[in-house]
DNA sequence: CGGGACTCCTGCCAGC
DNA sequence: TGCTGGCAGGAGTCCC
């Protein structure tokens, strides 16, 4: 799936097609993705005016006048299409593979088809269907059932050193597993806690635990917030990561995994200057994990 | 409760 | 060229 930085890059794609429109109409190609459609999908969202887009961890939200907000998670090979008035497609995420042209809404994959007033249609697309959506009731979002629970944004406030040793402490979980894990921060996801765990000097198979002092100030907290903050920021700011299926909000690809420096390298040399080891691959809860043997530790 | 394995689904890619 | 097995960015659920 597109992690934050390209759920946030998708996000911002749809937002200048979406926001001030109304939703004349939508049709759902299947009864589920992941999960059943909420039964009352279309006759909430029908004729509504959207007044935002706002992003969640990994959640895109699309808000309605009526306060309801439907709830959009992209799992691992969703995808967003604008089709604007004059016919020609804009790609919010593209996949590598090439659909045949001119299946607005159509294709064996296009599950669900809004059309709104200035004639303009957003399509969801989503081979594999590990995505969903759900919708929120106004003011609802404290009690959501994908939203409770989540843990801080990487960029937001609230993840600060303290944070992140209180929620580490006493974790017997590797570092890889914690960081995750979506209650404690959520957004972050495979590719981006290999970089941040590169950048922070820290093996994922370390124990959660082990880098909180019991006392004292624990000096292995902060660089690894920094590390956290950094990556996904540069990552937005690259339009998030090409993979094998993702591209960039324009159809164009996001380029920022030209700079993972572990993630998919498994063999390559490291790029820290003056180091000769190789990345190494491991699978952890099965996921692959890619590091640096001698500068993660 | 915390932690780990399993599962949903489709498609690509390496290897034979 | 064609088939097979392994793998993929997520996260809910079940089991210990």
């Amino acid at each position: 799936m597109p992690e934050l930085p390209e759920v946030e890059t998708v996000r911002r794609g749809l937002e200048p097609a979406l926001v001030g429109r109304r939703i004349k109409s939508v049709r759902l190609n299947r009864p589920d993705l992941r999960f059943p459609f909420p039964a009352q999908l279309a006759e909430t969202v029908t004729g509504k005016r959207v007044t935002a887009l706002r992003r969640r961890a990994k959640y895109i939200l699309i808000e309605l006048e009526s306060g309801h907000a439907l709830l959009v998670h992209l799992g691992m090979t969703g995808r967003f299409t604008v089709w604007p008035p004059d016919g020609a497609a804009r790609n919010l995420g593209e996949f590598y593979y090439v659909e045949q042209a001119g299946h607005a809404g159509d294709g064996a994959h296009d599950h669900v088809v809004i059309d709104l007033d200035d004639g303009a249609r957003v399509v969801y697309t989503d081979p594999r269907r590990f995505g969903f959506m759900d919708l929120v009731e106004p003011d609802g979002a404290d009690h959501n059932r994908f939203l409770v629970g989540l843990g801080v944004e990487p960029l937001g406030n609230e993840l600060h050193a303290d944070f992140l040793g209180t929620a580490l402490a006493g974790r017997r979980s590797p570092l890889k597993a914690a960081l995750l894990d979506q209650r404690i921060i959520a957004g972050l996801g495979n590719i981006y806690v290999c970089e941040a765990l590169y950048r922070a000097g820290l093996s994922p198979k370390r124990l959660s635990g082990s880098i909180v002092r019991k006392r004292g100030p624990s000096p292995r907290i902060e660089p690894l917030v920094h590390a956290i903050r950094s990556v996904i920021a540069e990552a937005i700011e690259a339009g998030g990561s090409t993979l094998r299926d993702y591209a960039h909000t324009d159809g164009s690809a996001g380029d920022f995994q030209q700079r993972f420096d572990v993630y998919d390298r498994e063999g390559e040399a490291c790029r820290t200057p003056g180091c000769t080891s190789r990345i190494r691959r491991i699978v952890q809860s099965g996921r692959s994990s890619f590091y640096c043997p001698t500068c993660q530790r």
